[in-house]
DNA sequence: CTATTACCTACCAAGTTAATAGGCAAATAG
DNA sequence: CTATTTGCCTATTAACTTGGTAGGTAATAG
């Protein structure tokens, strides 16, 4: 279950890529129009920020940013930064955790077929889709 | 991410069909070939007899038994029955749950797009595939 | 200098996950 | 009838995640 943080984090990329006009946009507006606590997407911007998603500038005039065109950015690139591994099993998500059961695991080539069709589908998927 | 109560199940499942006999097979052995802890199982079990899955049985000679075919069992239906509905998002998931931004939420298609696949996928697969 | 804005650290309440522990209830083999 | 086997029921737990809030510091434009 995707949670509010890749949800909200799409939802200010979203709002980032229809107000942009070419300088730095305030959290505050974003809060505003997204109606969610500023605090809050503080958390989120700074792993995007991190995430080499947007850039941000402090000080006056400073807010956000997108650093690419809208169709240049997946959502599988936005949902694995804010939720991590896309993967449905954790043994499929840490290549660490190599669990002894999976040469004989009758389950693992169907996480293994999951895994890939949920990647092609949130890969294909551009921020411009939407 | 599926956790240990989808996948378990899934294995007790898998378990019983191999097994099967005929008669009831106790939840020891299958701990013991599953090398999982017979008192976690139990919880596990008790979901799985309350959605129809499997049926048990007390007293000496009891255990727990397949009620259909492993062709007859839906993977999606193993997994919305341990870990609750395999929708994406919760405005998704609970249909109460209506938000307000539904109407010109610009990522709704995405998700109900996404969902479609996920539960064709897991309905697609049966139990006797694995 | 001052207002604005990003950025940083800390804290918190509620819920979920993955178990463990102990005992009672039911059914059957002998 | 009795002993044993087995499912079933009710806590309790430690660690982690989620969805926030609160308050302060740093940078920058005018």
């Amino acid at each position: 279950m995707i949670s509010t943080k890749g949800r909200y984090a799409i939802r200010v990329m979203i709002d980032l890529a229809e107000n942009d006009n070419g300088s730095y946009i305030p959290l505050k507006d974003i809060a505003a129009r997204q109606e969610v606590s500023k605090k809050y997407l503080e958390i989120i911007v700074k792993t995007m920020v991190a995430g080499g998603l947007v850039e941000g500038a402090s000080g006056k005039g400073g807010g956000y940013r997108l650093t690419r065109k809208p169709d240049k950015y997946p959502v599988g690139e936005i949902l694995e930064l804010m939720e991590g591994p896309l993967s449905s099993v954790a043994c499929l998500a840490d290549k660490k955790m190599k669990c002894p059961r999976s040469a004989k695991c009758p389950t693992l080539p169907m996480w293994t077929e999951y895994d890939k069709m949920v990647h092609d589908f949130f890969y294909s998927k551009k921020l411009s889709d939407l």
